[in-house]
DNA sequence: GCAACGCTTTGATCTGTATCAAGGCGTTGA
DNA sequence: TCAACGCCTTGATACAGATCAAAGCGTTGC
């Protein structure tokens, strides 16, 4: 068919983008050795970007799909009885979103570009079926989707009972971890959140968290310009998410002063 | 072969304590009909109860097997550097222990039996080896697995940012659901763990948690002695974890006194 | 160019919960 | 029966972070 060449020349195409994805490890190495990875492509599919603010999916709307972004970023976030949102995570580029749907039917949260965003759709049936044909694709699509949710599961543990400052610092590293695994800068980056939406998703007081940006530029630890943001210490950072015990700030000037 | 028949007449006799387990949805209807039931049972290990303090897996541990609890009750919780535990998750009977583990090929924490407790034991290799076979089994165990997952991480949402009052409420309903769900008494129920357990998993202070129940059962809320908990006003409790707005509280007496 | 708006920052105050410090009470063992 | 221990409770105090209030400042639209 005409059309299954032309998806194995997109395919070709793509398959630098989806390289650093979370669906690399279901793409790539299972679908590269076999005769399915037409098929495997077929059923991605891609979309027209979504622009800020625009809505992937909403909370109770009907689970058909799985996504994973490509470009950008999005927000899932529940809405309470009493009209305030909770966000509940972020999602970059490279990462699944939705993966909360599959044991309800239908999805538990709303998903929102948070700036520009393209993103990949795979129909959640059509995976199922082809997992059923490819042996080790189930194995795989277990794993994957095991490590996304728990990742973001760790995430919550790791806010849970920490202080104001720890729990942006984790975030930071968090966001710097997770953009220099797709190969951008682990140091330097743009936040795809307003400082709203990173004190909503902390649980913290949006005033808290301006407050914490100046002091962790006057410990010399970041330097923040509106929403880029400069790691100057990482270490700093990943120092004080330990033990809650360790003392912080307090002192004047960067931790790495004499 | 003997061996399969006597596994056969087991598992007649295990159906009943499985059918309240989460792992029902895997063990029954797909292989009930199946003439792959005995495979299935076969895998499934019982193993000899742990007693209070027992390790079921230590974290850094291999990953070998997925665990349902059948009687009694665990806590999962990691160590962070500085020595303290910190609760992450409790596992009543009929739920899936050690599914954190999937993704990592290690476990990330450490269970442990709060009371003496009985398992099932199920080598998850074997499981996906199985799940490769019988149709449609693949399909029912992503769906368990992901129930399970995002319930414990809805539970920790339902705690992020809530105040002690709320946090307390939370657990109880939550408890009270998961009790009920498996067939015992929504209103009246042993904890399981002690108040300094309670208290590490919600992020509070002992003391706190003394208060709160003090607090609570003035307010008409429950009945506690000791670990013997009765939801007195189950109602009250729901309406508390809702809008955090609601004014909570303050007034003597029970709620629905007038 | 200016006004209006929203987002962010800054300052002052208030409060929920931790922490410190004892005291009660049930349980274990001699 | 009594002592010793651990767990839970109770009270007093301290502090992190929320909340209230208002002022900067960059953007958008006219």
């Amino acid at each position: 068919m005409a059309e299954k060449k032309a998806n194995a020349v997109q395919l070709r195409q793509i398959r630098e983008a989806c390289r650093t994805c979370s669906l690399s490890d279901l793409c790539l190495p299972v679908a590269l050795e076999s005769p399915d990875v037409d098929a495997l492509d077929n059923i991605v599919q891609r979309r027209r970007p979504l622009s800020r603010g625009d809505v992937l999916y909403r909370a109770g709307g009907r689970f058909n799909a799985i996504y994973a972004v490509r470009t950008g970023a999005l927000k899932s976030m529940s809405v309470s009885e009493d009209g305030e949102e909770q966000i509940t995570a972020f999602h970059l580029p490279g990462e699944l979103v939705g993966l909360d749907a599959i044991s309800f039917g239908t999805h538990p949260s709303t998903a929102c570009a948070l700036e520009t965003t393209s993103i990949c759709e795979i129909p959640f049936g059509e995976l199922e079926d082809l997992a059923e044909e490819i042996p080790g694709l189930q194995r795989q699509l277990l794993r994957i989707m095991s490590k996304e949710i728990f990742s973001e599961q760790e995430m919550l543990h790791a806010l849970a009972r920490r202080t104001a400052e720890q729990r942006l610092a984790i975030l930071l590293i968090s966001l710097s971890d997770r953009f220099s695994r797709r190969g951008l800068s682990a140091t330097r980056f743009r936040l795809p959140m307003s400082r709203h939406e990173l004190s909503n998703y902390l649980g913290l007081a949006p005033e808290t968290m301006s407050r914490l940006f100046r002091r962790f530029a006057e410990n010399g630890w970041i330097t923040a310009a509106g929403k880029e943001i400069v790691l100057e210490d990482p270490q700093g950072l990943r120092a004080m998410t330990n033990g809650g015990s360790a003392p912080v700030h307090r002192g004047i000037g960067r931790a790495s002063d004499a």
